[in-house]
DNA sequence: AAACCCCGCAACCGCGACCGT
DNA sequence: CACGGTCGCGGTTGCGGGGTT
């Protein structure tokens, strides 16, 4: 469909937000709930198109995302979610509730992708490694183990690090203006009088995960854009973390036990159903598929790779 | 100290999917 | 069914900061 380009007007402002934006902007969706991009301009007067006001939202404003570093296990999900999922980093980011897709790209693009090649430059693909690919699903040759921990990701040997506790360092770094940003926003929607939400951090969803009562309609979070789309995003972060308990062990609880030799269908299917359907913002709490289990099950090799993820040589 | 280079990330752009009329 | 509007996704760009020479 030609759709005129929304940003071609005149008076649109492009480039960075200032902070008076960001605080426009999350006053408007505060009252109003995310949507309806259109009308935001014309409405809060900002001189942005739809688009951008919607990406600096999503990417950046909307409360529950978590900046700055990304822990090693967060490195291994993606690692692996990219080998099953391709470039979908919108499928991929729905398995991390907490990053943005936009985060996950750039994260890939600029630091994993780099990793991988510098693993296969430094290492010479191992001929196990070539014969795996032979097989139905490159997925699963990133599962392989090799007896001195390596592991193969898309036709690499990866060597491990054998030791050291997987770092889950919380630090973030951000644009000084932005924690400003941050800040102010947090407070102002804390302390607002007309707020009845809060936003969701690292630290805090933590203690709301116990809120899952099942009732789709109660949570803590019963401010406007609550009740919309950022209510499904609660949920899932409130299905991902379900799957987890204190432990961090895994609590599988809707899938049967998976038999290692359907791995290669199963991947495959789980591949294409979640090309197509993960984004799907209707599937509240969807049932564990088993690429889930795949990633989380702490029965399966997968979850011991991504673990030794986590230990992957600084200099990657 | 200055110039240059490199890297990371926020933001932009184009396209396709979806939905309503 | 065709069309137009809106939204979301993935690829790309360009700025700014940090590192290096």
């Amino acid at each position: 469909m030609g759709r005129p380009p929304c940003c071609d007007k005149d008076g649109i402002k492009k480039g960075p937000w200032t902070p008076e934006e960001d605080i426009i902007l999350v006053s408007y969706i505060q009252e109003h709930g995310p949507g309806n991009w259109r009308s935001v301009p014309t409405n809060t007067g900002l001189q942005r198109c739809s688009k951008s006001c919607r990406l600096r939202w999503t990417n950046y404003l909307r409360p529950g995302i978590k900046r700055g570093n990304f822990t090693p296990h967060e490195e291994g999900m993606i690692i692996h979610l990219q080998a099953l999922l391709g470039n979908k980093w919108a499928a991929i980011a729905s398995y991390l509730p907490q990053r943005t897709d936009n985060d996950i790209k750039n994260y890939w693009n600029t630091h994993l992708k780099k990793k991988l090649k510098r693993f296969q430059s430094t290492f010479q693909p191992d001929p196990q490694a070539s014969n795996a690919t032979t097989s139905s699903s490159s997925s699963l040759n990133s599962k392989s183990m090799n007896e001195d921990h390596s592991f193969y990701h898309n036709n690499m040997v990866i060597p491990i690090q054998p030791s050291s506790s997987t770092s889950t360092s919380a630090s973030t770094c951000y644009a000084s203006s932005t924690e400003n940003i941050s800040r102010l926003l947090e407070s102002w929607m804390k302390y607002s009088p007309t707020s009845k939400t809060k936003l969701i951090t690292s630290d805090n969803h933590d203690h709301n995960h116990n809120n899952n009562n099942n009732d789709e309609n109660s949570t803590n979070y019963n401010g406007s854009y609550f009740e919309k789309d950022h209510e499904n995003q609660f949920k899932s972060i409130l299905s991902f973390d379900n799957l987890l308990n204190n432990n961090n062990k895994i609590v599988v609880t809707t899938i049967g036990e998976s038999n290692e030799d359907d791995t290669n269908e199963e991947v495959e299917k789980v591949r294409d159903k979640n090309t197509d359907k993960i984004n799907d913002h209707d599937q509240i709490n969807p049932p564990l598929t088993f690429l889930e289990k795949w990633l989380l099950d702490e029965s399966t090799t997968s979850r011991h790779v991504a673990e030794e993820i986590l230990r992957l040589p600084s200099i990657f």
